[in-house]
DNA sequence: ACGACGATAAACAGGC
DNA sequence: CGCCTGTTTATCGTCG
């Protein structure tokens, strides 16, 4: 897949299918009312300069980073926060200070060096215990590095710089770390490639199986303790319904008949598949529609293809658990190509401030393919 | 009361 | 030998 500018094209010319229930979101933090919406980056950079922002856009950016690849910046009129909270990209996390501190994902200053003033701001909040149980650290810390594997003590590391609680904890929570690591099922250990053994230990990853469930604890322990009642209202597709992609998409189709969450109104993930075993996105998606000013933010989403594409070549990462993903820039703006060079119409689908790490996951796919898991 | 689940502690083995 | 990693067992608290 070349990398380079393409002609946009108008239409949607490959049939494909996605399922599942959609999530329709945004960030509150830039607002267009018509046509596409005007980018913070330009050009987009991989990954964008904190510099580069505005105060609001930075805090948009530590609002999704680490944990989302994407970022949005597009507003949708009239809706609030709440409303375009984004529960599949993992970024509302970091909306709030007690669940998920609002710093980057690399190395934090460390608090006594900040200014005392900031520091009791956040001590309270910071240094407060997360809710959320170990499973779900470390599968957060998995699902945020490139790779999606992480030796342990990376996984300490993710850990101890998002919370900072555990910074000053004791030491049993890492044997706790490595006790969940071994007891739970949701994770599996690989071995390192001997060829670029660095340091001790196995790599950590998540199974794919355990991936739906895992993200299903992480987003209810969110709205637990978020006062964010809204995002346990948030429409769904139910069982039956479906939803049109909007523009010339008409073969882009996204229902609700073959959820495999249920008709669950908090069921926002959407899953990847090929035609016969469902699997999972890489990253999480972020669509944007530009004609209906609608955003739409898929976790995973569960993709088929259809009969039209029966002649076309095998995906070779079609059973390997994950679909490759391409984007490419074209002035401003940046676009999705799915599987099998199935493009999106780009002119209704746009991705907006896919990091770097985005890119090396896509380069990692055939890692996984070829290795295995 | 019961079981499921998660957190925590501890012991132990193996590797570097 | 010390540390890290990984496994296993046990105990306790919480929750439905």
């Amino acid at each position: 897949m070349e990398n380079s500018s393409h002609t946009l094209p108008h239409s949607c010319p490959s049939p494909a299918t996605i399922r599942g229930p959609l999530p329709l979101s945004s960030s509150p933090q830039h607002t267009s009312s018509n046509g596409p919406i005007s980018l913070p980056l330009s050009p987009i950079s991989f990954p964008p300069s904190p510099s580069s922002f505005s105060p609001a856009t930075a805090e948009s950016v530590h609002s999704c980073s680490p944990l989302s690849h994407f970022t949005v910046s597009h507003c949708l009129e009239g809706q609030s926060v709440a409303d375009q909270d984004d529960l599949t990209c993992l970024s509302w996390l970091h909306q709030r200070g007690d669940l998920l501190p609002l710093q980057p994902l690399t190395k934090m200053t460390p608090l006594p060096q900040q200014e005392p003033s900031m520091a009791s701001q956040l001590l309270p909040a910071a240094l407060s215990k997360p809710p959320y149980s170990f499973s779900s650290l470390i599968f957060m810390a998995i699902e945020d590095s490139p790779q999606k594997r992480l030796p342990v003590k990376d996984i300490y590391e993710w850990i101890v710089n998002n919370f900072p609680y555990y910074r000053t904890a004791t030491g049993g929570w890492r044997n706790s770390v490595r006790h969940n690591l071994s007891l739970s099922k949701s994770f599996r250990r690989i071995q390192r490639d001997k060829s670029q053994s660095v340091g001790k230990g196995s790599l950590w990853c998540v199974c794919p199986e355990y991936r739906p469930a895992l993200l299903e604890v992480l987003r209810k322990t969110h709205s637990y303790h978020s006062n964010n009642s809204n995002l346990l209202h948030k429409p769904a597709l139910l069982e039956g319904e479906s939803y049109k992609m909007p523009a010339e998409c008409d073969s882009m189709e996204i229902s609700g008949q073959d959820l495999h969450t249920g008709p669950d109104p908090l069921s926002h993930t959407l899953f990847l598949s090929t035609a016969d075993s469902p699997i999972l996105a890489e990253n999480p998606l972020c669509l944007l529609t530009p004609d209906h000013e609608e955003l739409v933010t898929m976790e995973s989403v569960e993709y088929q293809q259809e009969e039209v594409c029966e002649d076309m070549e095998k995906d070779p990462l079609s059973d390997s658990g994950y679909i490759e993903l391409h984007y490419y820039e074209s002035q401003q703006y940046q676009y999705l190509v799915l599987p099998d060079d199935t493009e999106l119409d780009l002119e209704t689908v746009e991705i907006l401030q896919l990091d770097a790490e985005a890119q090396e996951a896509a380069g990692s796919l055939l890692d996984l393919a070829g290795g295995g898991y």
